[in-house]
DNA sequence: TCGACATAATTCATATATGAACTATATTAA
DNA sequence: TTAATATAGTTCATATATGAATTATGTCGA
């Protein structure tokens, strides 16, 4: 009547979530260390890190790319712009619309930052082959769909 | 001088930890809407799901296990506390652990959220084959180390 | 052109994450 | 045995996540 056969239930620990957790919390600790040496949280660098490729864009945008939540967006953008990293800028063609671009500050901070992160980055391409890179991003992506 | 060449760093969105927040992304919303049938929240399943097949565990333990920060536990135990699905014991052995139990009400719950975590569990595996499922784990725990 | 509906951003209430500090208890070395 | 140190849990301050509601603006059809 509806109970569960633990024998069919995975193991907590071997879920697809916990798995995916697992290998965010060893990997993030590493980037967030950096960040906190530029006084900088994980989401704070993502929306920094988006506008250094593509600035002058707008929350929505912001948040599709980021994928941070539009109400976390406000107080994130709040605090960056409060460092005058960036500004907002309300859309002339579409007043509902809100631009978030870059200060001067913002996009030198890009020098400071880049080179570390892309070091941890190596350090981690460096785990696996090509071929393996290649066959997680395969099978990653089967389920962002 | 330290400036990044543009063709090395790699798009944010293939970066690894996006492409691990995409996945979560893509697949958390699914647990979310069924746990909040229960009023639970993703953490509290987290907890009386790793309480469901090992109870009366430490504190300790029980972050270990879901990965939840311990000060975030302190909040989320109580607020399963309040909702009379577990309770706190200050253990005999070592007055400073604290072992967490599952009420009669909290074990009762597994047999009305787990067919239907499960059914999910099943849906998602069914995106990949048994090959492709064994590679992802191997490759995703070369980083959680 | 007006009213129904849609969209962008924000606000709100509540829950959780993060890192530092703190309390109580336990352990260890001199 | 006691002082130094370690550990378990908690508290604190601040930042972010989540889902619902709200405000301002746009769009579309009768």
């Amino acid at each position: 009547m509806n109970y569960v056969d633990i024998n069919e239930v995975p193991a907590f620990s071997t879920s697809l979530p916990m798995q995916l957790y697992r290998a965010l919390d060893a990997i993030m600790p590493e980037y967030r260390n950096l960040f906190y040496k530029y006084d900088l949280t994980e989401q704070q660098w993502r929306i920094l890190r988006v506008l250094w490729t593509e600035n002058n864009i707008t929350v929505a945008r912001l948040s599709k790319i980021t994928l941070l939540p539009a109400p976390s967006l406000v107080g994130i953008l709040d605090r960056l712009i409060k460092k005058n990293l960036l500004v907002r800028n309300r859309s002339e063609k579409d007043r509902r619309q809100v631009q978030i671009s870059l200060t001067t500050k913002g996009q030198e901070l890009q020098q400071l930052v880049a080179p570390s992160v892309l070091a941890i980055h190596s350090r981690l391409k460096a785990r696996l082959s090509n071929e393996e890179w290649q066959s997680l991003e395969r099978l990653l992506q089967k389920f962002s769909v």
